[in-house]
DNA sequence: AGCTATTTATAACG
DNA sequence: TCGTTATAAATAGCT
């Protein structure tokens, strides 16, 4: 499968035999990942290039995959090892597993995979166990929406009460100044309210003569009434 | 590559899971045995299907292959004596374990429980992902129900059927009784006539002048249309 | 298990 | 080693 055919002989170009080594090992390994994942299988692979170089590929363990090979190969290897103990730990592990493809198969179908193997009655228990799964979620999300817009809403009316304080302050200020000028002279006063009122006016998005309005995103486009009712706080 | 992709995730269908298994497990072995011709290699493929069962293939031999791996992993010790393997095997326990629980609290998480520690951005995963499985659950229930109500028309139109020839058959037969009654006195004309109709009037609920009209329950109480639209049959 | 339409891998080359 | 492209090979979906 390329510009050409080539037999299934040792390459005999030291070159070409070290690219397609290197091509033909990343295809192989990629398969063995892809066969792995579609089949559900548990594989190892081990490769030595002709120069020693290691490369290998497991989806579990390599150390599993041989421990499970040999077991499987030469099952009176276990007849030789009788350490009860070793037994105890197989047995918990197959335990596990077992416990594990049982707590897959529920997971699948709660993802609304592997559906087949269920009657409707199954079906419909699913369902509704996935309706209350999405109501309960939603409670959630949106406790912590109202929750954050409290907090926005609260965070929004103390920076507002310090705006007012800090204008009322600005105004008494500017006003003695004013008394001051007009004792001491006129020269520098227009300087002087100048600066005192440039908060109002200039790079300031807040009106501080009205309550402070955040808008929020919604938290549920599907469910949001009629256009134009925006969430207002304040 | 075949007539159409595939993502690279586990098959749900359990059949043409295992012909895929079968097909590219071959492909796998072919290449590896490629590889390891043209370039000179030494390879080893263990493959265990889901169901346990082993394939592989080593050019060499697996055991000098594994041998050769564990001496490069410098490793070899570790599967030889028993305190070792009782080691791994506490580590193969405990790693299961570590799996397990973490599919246990994604499962919580399906469930609608233990929703606190996820912030809006997980909720809202969790949310699009139970608004998937819904479907698909739901599809697959009305796919049932579907095919349910397929097979009961089918069937309710052989009855039909059925009964349109009886009913031909029985006033030929009637018809035949009466011109018989007719040569030989007409003293018990009355009584055959009755018998002969019986089906039409009593503990009949069918009406065989009408096609048969079998009423299903809705399979979604909450998309029922208006009342009064029955689904029909025929 | 066998048959194709397609996708994928890769041989040859830059 | 990396990228490109023409071509061979693998394989997904069917029967």
């Amino acid at each position: 499968m390329g510009r050409g055919k080539i037999a299934i002989r040792r390459i005999d170009n030291s070159t070409s035999r070290q690219v397609t080594f290197s091509k033909r090992r990343s295809g192989l390994l990629k398969k063995a990942k892809e066969l792995s994942i579609l089949c559900d299988a548990e594989i190892g692979v081990i490769i030595f290039s002709s120069t020693g170089k290691l490369y290998d590929y497991a989806n579990t363990s390599m150390r599993s995959i041989i421990e499970r090979y040999n077991k499987q190969r030469e099952e009176h290897q276990q007849l030789l090892n009788p350490a009860s103990e070793v037994k105890f730990w197989q047995r918990e592990a197959a335990s596990l597993r077992k416990e594990l493809q049982c707590l897959q198969e529920c997971h699948r179908q709660l993802m609304g995979e592997e559906l087949s193997g269920l009657n409707v009655k199954d079906l419909q228990n699913l369902e509704n166990q996935l309706e209350i799964s999405l109501k309960g979620v939603r409670i959630k999300k949106d406790q912590i929406l109202t929750d954050e817009i409290k907090e926005l809403k609260r965070k929004g009316n103390l920076i507002y009460q310090e705006n007012l304080e800090l204008h009322n302050k600005v105004e008494l200020v500017s006003q003695e100044n004013s008394e001051l000028h007009e004792v001491y002279g006129k020269q520098k006063v227009d300087e002087v309210n100048r600066v005192s009122q440039a908060p109002y006016t200039v790079g300031n998005a807040y009106d501080l003569h009205a309550p402070i309005c955040l808008q929020l995103s919604q938290p549920h486009p599907h469910n949001r009434e009629a256009p134009g009712k925006s969430m207002k706080l304040g």
